[in-house]
Parts: structure tokens; C-alpha cells; sequence
RNA sequence: GGAGAGAUGGCUGAGUUGGUCGAAAGCGCUCGACUCGAAAUCGAGUAGGCGCCCGAAAUGGUGCCUCGAGAGUUCGAAUCUCUCUCUCUCCGCCA
């Protein structure tokens, strides 16, 4: 959520961020008729909406000019309400003096009654904006960081640096479904059987490695990087989604209980940073760190066709996840940080990779600026992505009011900033270790890293399926 | 699931014939005095939110709201009524 005072003052700022965003009305006329005139199709593309940036100040759109409206009708009724409350309570006072005195108050009692019940309707009229406003403010995405790019989706998303080759294959690739279910450590079939579409079994050593994967994570992030090792609930109520953003925008894209008010949540990002939610931390306790390894449960409504082959877009899957609580002059420094712990997983696997910043039309609703990690699988012969990194500034803290504040005399408390990525989608990187490490017989060779963690084997060997 | 008790400021805890209570007291913390320094002692301060005024801004002034959450009774609610949430004790069930 976004602060309404900086709304108040700078109507511009929000302006300006919807349109970076590309959430502009290209029916309005209004819009049309500027893009027309300057030769431009009424499109999302990246030259019409640099030509509405240059004219940001003059491009009408609605939802602030709600916002304003509902702002400056709330404050009106506020002072009125907040006068009269004044005056009653020291009415009250004078009542209580005279009853004491055993003097006589009917006529002030009959003239605060008359007074109340104004007030009581004019509560209910602020209670009825407030919650517009709420609705409305609730729905607004974040605003990009200056530093994040212009751009109107995946394609305009800049790489930051890559790291890895590639490995020479002197044979056609498998990708990971064909080498799961001869090694028969992959089964989708029968999960489909179990539950439905979009779900996955893993068996013997496909189990196994997932384990590994995450136990490894966890591992480097605690002892390497510094993080809390956090165990959390894997379902969460509306409270605690509305804080991080997920409601009440995206609920198609959870699973809710039914006769429950609970949802399974779709990160760990969801309990790991409302676990402060309403507190003050001091100051001296920042940046606070946490990693969790959680399975993540998601409806991918709207996603239909999309990776429909094997693990990568599934219901349920289990990630490692990264929550930073900072210091707002440091956050950006933070989301450095993070990311390179993110990386440090990759590289420690030896997965070749590449980092992109998302471009403005790509961000996260919430997200101020994004990092994706992405890792070549040689089936598809690309890097996919495999972890996102995130600065939500104070855009979470404010809905979900996490604050922290300093020891001096005159400190007040203010938003803190959180951050988060994957570090990483454990399912994802189960794909990318059996394709990267394949050989031409389908045999899957055990990075080193892991090898601990899989009491040494060297490499998945194809068994005979059980029945 | 059944029965009972409770929820007050950073903590402990008073406040239940509704009236000057945003709230006693103690602890903790901050600042100051004393001290070479510390302890002890003394003094002052010590919740958050939302408005309005002044101001360039910090500060400041002023009003309103908040005693688990929401609703109600009343001129007036921490105090009375209802609903919900959570915590504790006992019983039942259970990994």
C-alpha cells in the first residue's frame, strides 16, 4: 500500500509510476487522441508510453482522481466529527461538575444527546470512506525504483550478467521428464491418478535429491550468509495475505480452505514476513534475516497451456526463501546482497545462469524492483527462471505495519523496508541438476555440493520400476 | 469438542457502585545532577495512530481516537451488554 500523505503532495509520483507500470486506459480518448497525433498506435508499447511520460502531469487517470476526491472528503468530515467530539467531552466534564454539585444539567444532557447522535452519523460516513479509500489504495501497485527500466514486459528486461557455460552436449538433450521417469525417480502419471494435473510424485532417489537440494540450501544460507533458519505454518489467514500483498488483488491465485478462513500459502514469503506484523523492532536489530524452506501451493489460474510438461509449473513445490528486514537507507544495498546469496546456490551447483532486472511492465504488484535468477536448461535450450529477488521498499511494511524504531529521544517510528527471493525454487533446480548433469546413457551425475547430502553417491543410475 | 478463568503502556501490575483515566505503583529504559569514573542517590522524561494550526523544514501548539477486535447502552465506557479472536487450567480426542 502507498502512502496517501505522499499521494496528497505528489500526485505526479503515483502518475508516473502507473504509467511506467503500463496500467494506462488505451480506450480513453483522451489517450488516443495524444498518441494518434503523435504518429503512435493506441498500444502498450515502449514509445507510446515514454510519450505519455513526457506528458505525465496532464494524463488524466481515475483511479488517483478517486483517490484525491475520497482523500479530501475524509479530511472534511474528519474536522467537522472531530469538533463536535470536542465539545462533547467537555460537555461531559461540565455534567460530571454539576452532578457532583448536585446542580441541575437536563439542559446540557438533552443538547449532547442531540450532539451524539450527529456524531454517530458522521462516523459512519468517515468508516464508509475510509474503507473506499482503503479498497481503492489497496489495489494500487507499488511504485519502480528510478533505477528500474522502462519496458512493457519479459522482453525489455535487461541481463545484468551471466555466469556459467552452458556444457558442450555431443547428443540431443533429454529434458527432465524422459530422464525422471527412466531413472524412475519421476512419476506423473500416477500422481495425476492421486490428485490431478499439475502435480508430481517423487520416488527413491528423485526424492532423495529434492531433499538434498534443500537441506543444502538451507545449509549455505544459514551457516555462509547469516539467515534464521524459519519453520512456518503452510497455511495462513486473510490477514496475513492482504499484508504482503496477495489479497485482496490475486485470491484466484490461492487455495483457501473451505470452512475455514485459512489459506495454503503460495511462498514462505507470506509467513516469513508477517511474522513481525504490528511490531516496532529497534532499530539496532536491522537487517533482520530469514530463510525457510516451505512447500508453496499455487492455483496458476491463468496459466492454462503454460509449461504444461513435467515440474516446472506445478500446484504444489517446495522453495527456499530469502526475507530481509532493512533499514530503509540500506535496502537497495540489501537487495545486492540477497541476491548475490541467491546466486551463491547456483554457482556452489555449478548451474549455469544469468540475471535480469525486471523492466517496469514486468515488475510484481508489490515490487519496487526485481531481480530474476535464471538457469539454462538444455531442453529447451534457455535459462528459465528459477528465482526472484525483490525490494518492496515499505510498500509491505505499510499494509502489514512493520516498523522499527531508533533509541534517541525525539525517534519515531518508521516503516521498515522488506525484501525477498527464492533461494531457491527446490523443484526448479531439481530440473536444472538432472538436465545440465545428464550423460548420453540418461545417467545424472551428483554435483559435488550435494553429494553429502546424498550420502555420497556420485550419480542417479536407472532402476528397474517397481511394479 | 465440553467446562472454567483471563486479555490494561517495553515488562510486572492497580483500576469492576460508569464521570476530569491514556491510565496508579514498581521495574526497565533515556537524559541531567552528584562522581576522576561507576554504583547508590536525587530530578526530569518515557505508547501509537489520525487531523488542524504555525513553519522552508526539524521542532512546536492544538484537537480527536486507541486499555485484545468489532458492535451496543449512555450526555459520558478500561469499567455495563452482545459477538468474535487469542491465552491459561481441567476433561475428551489425537500425531
Amino acid at each position: 500500500m502507498l502512502d496517501i500523505r505522499a499521494i496528497r503532495q505528489d500526485p505526479t509520483l503515483l502518475r508516473t509510476a502507473l504509467l511506467r507500470r503500463g496500467e494506462v486506459d488505451f480506450a480513453d480518448p483522451a489517450v488516443v487522441g495524444r498518441l494518434t497525433a503523435a504518429g503512435l498506435e493506441p498500444k502498450r508499447t515502449r514509445a507510446a508510453l515514454e510519450l505519455l511520460l513526457r506528458e505525465a502531469a496532464e494524463v488524466k487517470i481515475d483511479r488517483i482522481a478517486q483517490i484525491e476526491a475520497l482523500d479530501g472528503r475524509r479530511r472534511g468530515i474528519l474536522f467537522e466529527v472531530e469538533r463536535l467530539k470536542a465539545e462533547r467531552n467537555k460537555a461531559s466534564q461540565e455534567i460530571a461538575r454539576k452532578k457532583a454539585a448536585k446542580e441541575p444539567a437536563d439542559d446540557l444532557l438533552a443538547r449532547m444527546k442531540a450532539v451524539s447522535d450527529q456524531i454517530k452519523g458522521l462516523d459512519e460516513q468517515v468508516a464508509a470512506v475510509d474503507r473506499e479509500l482503503d479498497d481503492l489504495l489497496l489495489t494500487i501497485p507499488n511504485i519502480p525504483h528510478a533505477s528500474v527500466p522502462l519496458g512493457c514486459g519479459e522482453e525489455d528486461n535487461p541481463e545484468v550478467r551471466r555466469h556459467g557455460e552452458p556444457r558442450a552436449m555431443s547428443f540431443p538433450p533429454k529434458d527432465h521428464v524422459d530422464l525422471g521417469q527412466q531413472l524412475g525417480i519421476l512419476d506423473l502419471d500416477r500422481a495425476a491418478k492421486l490428485t490431478g494435473a499439475r502435480f508430481s510424485v517423487l520416488l527413491g532417489d528423485g526424492a532423495l535429491l529434492e531433499r538434498a537440494i534443500w537441506t543444502f540450501m538451507l545449509d549455505l544460507h544459514r551457516e555462509q550468509h547469516g539467515y534464521t533458519e524459519v519453520l512456518p505454518p503452510l497455511m495462513v489467514n486473510a490477514g496475513s495475505m492482504r499484508g504482503t500483498g496477495q489479497l485482496p488483488k490475486f485470491e484466484a491465485e490461492l487455495f483457501k480452505l473451505a470452512g475455514h478462513d485459512y489459506y495454503l500459502i503460495p511462498t514462505a514469503e507470506v509467513p516469513l514476513t508477517n511474522y513481525f506484523a504490528g511490531e516496532i523492532l529497534p532499530e539496532s536489530a536491522l537487517p533482520i534475516k530469514f530463510c525457510g524452506y516451505t512447500p508453496c501451493f499455487r492455483s496458476e489460474a491463468g496459466s492454462y497451456g503454460k509449461d504444461t510438461r513435467g515440474l516446472i509449473r506445478q500446484h504444489q513445490f517446495n522453495k527456499v526463501e530469502l526475507v530481509k528486514f532493512a533499514h530503509p537507507d540500506r535496502s537497495y544495498e540489501e537487495l545486492e546482497s540477497l541476491t548475490a546469496d541467491a546466486e551463491q546456490v547456483l554457482k556452489r551447483l555449478g548451474l549455469p545462469y544469468r540475471v535480469v532486472t525486471l523492466s517496469s511492465g514486468d515488475l510484481g504488484f508489490s515490487a519496487a524492483k526485481t531481480y530474476d535468477l535464471e538457469v539454462w536448461l538444455p531442453s529447451q535450450q534457455r535459462f528459465r527462471e528459477i528465482s526472484s529477488c525483490s525490494n518492496f521498499e515499505d510498500f509491505q511494511a505499510r499494509r502489514a505495519n512493520i516498523r522499527f524504531k531508533g533509541e534517541g529521544k525525539g525517534a519515531k517510528p518508521a516503516f521498515v523496508h522488506t525484501l525477498n527471493g527464492s533461494g531457491l525454487a527446490v523443484g526448479r533446480t531439481w530440473v536444472a541438476i538432472v538436465e545440465n548433469y545428464q550423460d548420453e546413457q540418461g545417467r545424472v551425475a551428483v554435483p559435488e555440493a550435494l553429494r553429502p547430502y546424498l550420502g555420497g553417491k556420485t550419480s542417479l543410475e536407472p532402476h528397474q520400476p517397481l511394479a
